[in-house]
DNA sequence: ATCTCTGCAAATGTTTTGCAGACAA
DNA sequence: TTGTCTGCAAAACATTTGCAGAGAT
């Protein structure tokens, strides 16, 4: 009898995707492909660089990260809920804490409501210390 | 007699800065430095792709501009003045309207109060369809 | 068995830089 | 004259890709 073939399309679980999300997991901070490259250095089963980059944006796709770029223009990655909201980002220790989404969208409607644009979209984050670094 | 030196550590008006501030002033939405490049290139005496680099920081050092690294990772410029303030960009045609920032602000506060986070900075751009391509 | 994932090395695309000559003041 | 700008070509980086073999189901 013939064994099924694998379901086409779907994807696996490896041990790089699995280290990888749990160290981003871990960190709750932006991290840069050669950032977790890095971090991931001391393991002993290396992983590529190229698979990081691969799995960074197969985590972004997944919904359970989502990426930055940051302001010397490395796209980073943290790890985030799917359901949209914004980020304050700790400027002393990196952290990074999710801030509901409404109050900003009611800002936004009003705003571009003056302005006769019509608002499809809207980004928005937050610097600045954090609770545990004040 | 001798001629009075240069003043050290000022800026020269040049043919290629005024140029491409002018072009930015024109255009009115965020353009790469190949994009500039590229819509400078009719223009009789060329500028090298370099001094278009040069000549867009500048402008940003200058208050002249604002940058933005759009998704694709690529830097794009466009003109502005100095006073904080946000974008909202046409997904159209790609004009970008400047925004007054004190609502914004205001509701910045608000919800870092409640996460005990010190705001420092903040950033927000709007994205949508604008008065004249509605 | 089959289809996906990974590593490696090479390719890509953008942005930066060193240097000598052109240009503005 | 003096210091700043510019063009050119090379360098530096971040990121992507082709391919053959390893791994997951």
């Amino acid at each position: 009898m013939k064994a099924a073939p694998a379901d086409p399309g779907r994807h696996y679980a490896t041990r790089a995707r699995e280290t990888i999300a749990r160290l981003l997991a871990d960190q709750r901070r932006y991290l840069s492909a050669a950032a977790v490259y890095r971090l991931l250095g001391k393991r002993k089963p290396k992983v590529s660089l190229s698979t990081v980059y691969r799995t960074l944006e197969f985590l972004v796709e997944t919904g359970i990260a989502s990426k930055r770029i940051d302001d010397g223009g490395e796209t980073t990655y943290v790890t985030c809920n799917a359901v949209h909201h914004h980020h304050a980002i700790c400027s002393n220790c990196g952290r990074v804490e999710e801030i509901e989404c409404a109050p900003v969208t009611a800002i936004a409607n009003q705003l571009m409501a003056r302005h006769s644009f019509k608002l499809n979209d809207h980004e928005m984050e937050f610097y600045g210390t954090c609770a545990a670094c004040r």
